[in-house]
DNA sequence: GACACTCGGATAGAGGCG
DNA sequence: CGCCTCTATCCGAGTGTC
């Protein structure tokens, strides 16, 4: 799902990594350097909204928190600050009652401790044992009708630090992940099991419990065990899926969707064969169709494209992230298709949060919906200062919303075109914020993309040129930096 | 060599507006 | 009624894998 996308921390030249793919060029994560001098930050200035003086002040907008000094104003905020980190209501009020409202870094750790000694009903998502190891973030299978895996606490804390385990639960829970569940992973994807495939159970099963919290009143609720990847990921469709389609994964999910004349024609062929097994060919036929639009059974020989609200779900943006605003089914699809997954750049920015206790100024290059601002506060890495270029406006207001969403503490500074972001620009936000820890974005790869027919030109296409920008960009951020 | 997959683009048609 | 914008639908060749 991402595919020449670039991060750079540009304070630290020997973990400048590249992302295509799901591989990571030099991913030595667990190399950890000091915190940088620039991290002394005042949050508490009221100059933000200054627009720097740029050629185009027009294209430059500032989002900031109001200030509001009310308590209780303050502790919402700080609930629902850490709510979207993914904690329980009750585990930041006691956290907060614990620690005060002053100070986050303490409650912060005050809930991943909370999270490492009270029971915790994650667990009821990893009971069915199967090899993760080799599969995608939608594998988690939470069926309730199989009590073959149970660990008691007393046993978690007995088994939690020991030699081989340490240092990768260590690692998860200071990528943000909840103790218990990390110690689970662990222990179902075996103590060799990469990390990002640990992070990808870790997820789904979050994905998998949010689904099913919300089928809870449903009645005849299936509990089929023996279904694959995103059957598990979306249990809706497992009541409908045959046995005959035999997919275990998703095709990448693209910028358009398959039409609601091909769900027809899928319908009518199979009502016509009448049998609950239809002929290999026609099997084949469906098969392939379902393949290349990736359609999910929903009803009998009923199949359906995925909604934006599942896009968002499997990219790991929040419920609705991309939903409402005037925005388009047709713009939805294509913001998603072109964003990050949050949880592999979250997983690849980790490193950042040892790094940088006291938050990050990030130079977001085509931004889009903002997959890497929603990874970096999902990991609990405050976001101090983030220029975020991107052209669309559509993409802009919906990153703009989710910042004042989650309460942002830092500033926001939008740009719209990073060809018109110059080197003046640069030294200008260098100076003023002490300079960029992290440089990211995924330049555009219409041009690239084999999905494209008609103007397929390579890095010299219009906009794949661009990614000649996002390098000009980092050289200078980097020159200046020195 | 067969097969599967691809961060897409062009366009007809619906709908809004004056 | 004409123009414009927006949306949904249809369109396949290049490339990698087995």
């Amino acid at each position: 799902m991402l595919s020449g996308h670039g991060i750079v921390n540009v304070n630290d030249k020997a973990t400048v990594r590249s992302v295509v793919g799901n591989d990571t060029i030099n991913s030595d994560y667990r190399h950890s350097q000091g915190s940088s001098s620039r991290n002394q930050y005042d949050w508490d200035s009221d100059d933000d909204l200054e627009v720097f003086g740029m050629p185009q002040e027009s294209n430059v907008h500032s989002v900031e928190e109001s200030g509001s000094t009310c308590s209780s104003a303050k502790n919402s905020k700080l609930i629902h600050h850490f709510l979207g980190m993914g904690f329980s209501v009750e585990e930041v009020i006691k956290a907060i009652e614990e620690d005060g409202e002053d100070n986050e870094e303490n409650i912060l750790e005050t809930l991943l401790t909370l999270a490492a000694t009270i029971d915790d009903p994650m667990r009821e998502a990893f009971r069915e044992p199967c090899d993760f190891a080799k599969k995608s973030v939608t594998t988690i299978d939470i069926s309730d009708d199989n009590d073959d895996y149970d660990i008691s606490d007393s046993e978690i804390e007995e088994d939690a630090f020991t030699s081989e385990k340490d240092e990768t639960l260590s690692i998860l829970v200071n990528m943000g992940y909840p103790f218990k569940e990390a110690l689970i992973a662990i222990d179902k994807c075996g103590p060799g099991a990469d990390l990002s495939d640990l992070a990808d159970f870790i997820c789904a099963a979050q994905l998998e419990k949010e689904i099913e919290s919300h089928l809870q009143d449903r009645p005849n609720r299936i509990h089929d065990t023996s279904l694959h990847v995103h059957k598990r990921a979306l249990p809706t469709t497992r009541k409908w899926w045959p046995k005959w389609d035999r997919r275990t994964q998703l095709n990448c999910l693209l910028t358009s969707i398959g039409a609601a004349t091909v769900t027809e024609k899928i319908r009518r062929d199979l009502e016509e064969c009448g049998a609950e097994t239809p002929p290999p060919n026609v099997q084949d036929t469906v098969l392939k169709l379902c393949k290349k639009w990736n359609l999910v059974w929903v009803g009998k020989n009923k199949v359906a494209t995925l909604e934006p609200d599942e896009y968002e779900m499997l990219l790991g943006f929040p419920k609705d992230h991309t939903r409402g605003g005037g925005i388009s089914r047709t713009d939805r699809y294509k913001a998603l298709g072109n964003a990050f997954q949050v949880d592999t750049v979250a997983y690849h920015l980790s490193v950042l949060k040892d790094q940088y206790p006291n938050g990050v100024n990030v130079l977001s290059l085509f931004s889009g919906i903002g997959g890497a601002e929603v990874a970096l506060h999902r990991l609990g890495i405050k976001l101090k200062n983030v220029v975020s270029a991107e052209i669309s406006e559509v993409n802009r207001n919906i990153l703009r919303c989710w910042w004042e969403q989650t309460e942002q503490r830092g500033n926001l500074f939008e740009v719209e075109d990073v060809q018109r972001v110059t080197s003046e620009h640069i030294s200008h936000w260098i100076n003023r914020f002490g300079g960029f820890d992290l440089v990211i974005g995924g330049s555009p790869c219409n041009n690239l993309s084999g999905s494209n027919r008609v103007s397929r030109d390579g890095l010299d296409g219009e906009h794949s040129s661009l990614f000649y920008e996002y390098y000009r960009i980092v050289n200078e951020v980097m020159q200046a930096q020195r």
